[in-house]
DNA sequence: AGGCTATTTCGATGATTGTGGAAACAGGCA
DNA sequence: TGCCTGTTTCCACAATCATCGAAATAGCCT
């Protein structure tokens, strides 16, 4: 993940409408919600909130699909899972056992093809 | 955590120069970094790293200790942790099954008193 | 005390961003 | 076609933010 991406990321999150409208989405997974219902529920006007989902698409933590005359969104959670992974992934110098167990969590152990919690 | 301090973790990451800082700062664990040395290594004035820092102090993401007359900064991995849980705790409207494994990493198999991957 | 280094605080400037009214667009239905 | 609903785009204003020169603070040394 580029350092540009991340910083997407993290702007998307870093606005209190946009946190609670992708936590609301997440909440709704896998069943997603169209952005009318975002907005009222969040109680924001319709074009504000549209405006905000732009945001949330444009950093890839949410796809848009249009369905009759809805638009509904979807959480990516994959996306989540990278910027936290970029986060971490070269800490304490490449020497990762330095800062175990606090990343413990974000890397390997639990990763597809993983053996064991031995990491 | 709340709303309001994830909002300040995510406002801190969401800007490059803080960004990189931090980074710099995590890939110095657990030995930490003065002030000045991060500014140098980014080629930032020392006063905007210095607000720079402030800022990654207020969410929590960095500590501040006084060593002589230098001030080293040390990473908080917690609080990624504790951010990255945040983001995941009520997905899928509290039927964490439905989104596994996306969040498989971020939640219970691995963390400490868990028993299996098999969450 | 005086001088030196490391760091922060103050203050001002230019740039970016959140917000929402108004208008445009897209799709379904009579 | 015309009308209605759901959603987005355009635009402008107020508020917030990043940057950095200058001044202030903190600590060590002679």
């Amino acid at each position: 993940m580029e350092n540009t991406d991340a910083i997407d990321v993290f702007t998307a999150l870093a606005q209190a409408t946009r946190l609670d409208a992708f936590r609301l989405i997440m909440a709704h997974e896998p069943h997603g919600l169209p952005a009318g219902e975002v907005a009222r529920r969040l109680e924001v006007p319709q074009n504000t909130m549209s405006s905000h989902l732009a945001v949330l698409t444009r950093a890839g933590l949410v796809t848009a699909e249009r369905h009759s005359r809805s638009i509904i969104y979807r959480a990516e959670l994959d996306r989540v899972r990278e910027v936290a992974s970029f986060l971490v992934s070269d800490c304490c110098g490449g020497r990762p056992e330095l800062c175990q167990p606090l990343v413990a969590e974000f890397t390997p152990c639990c990763t597809p093809g993983a053996t064991s919690n031995a990491c």
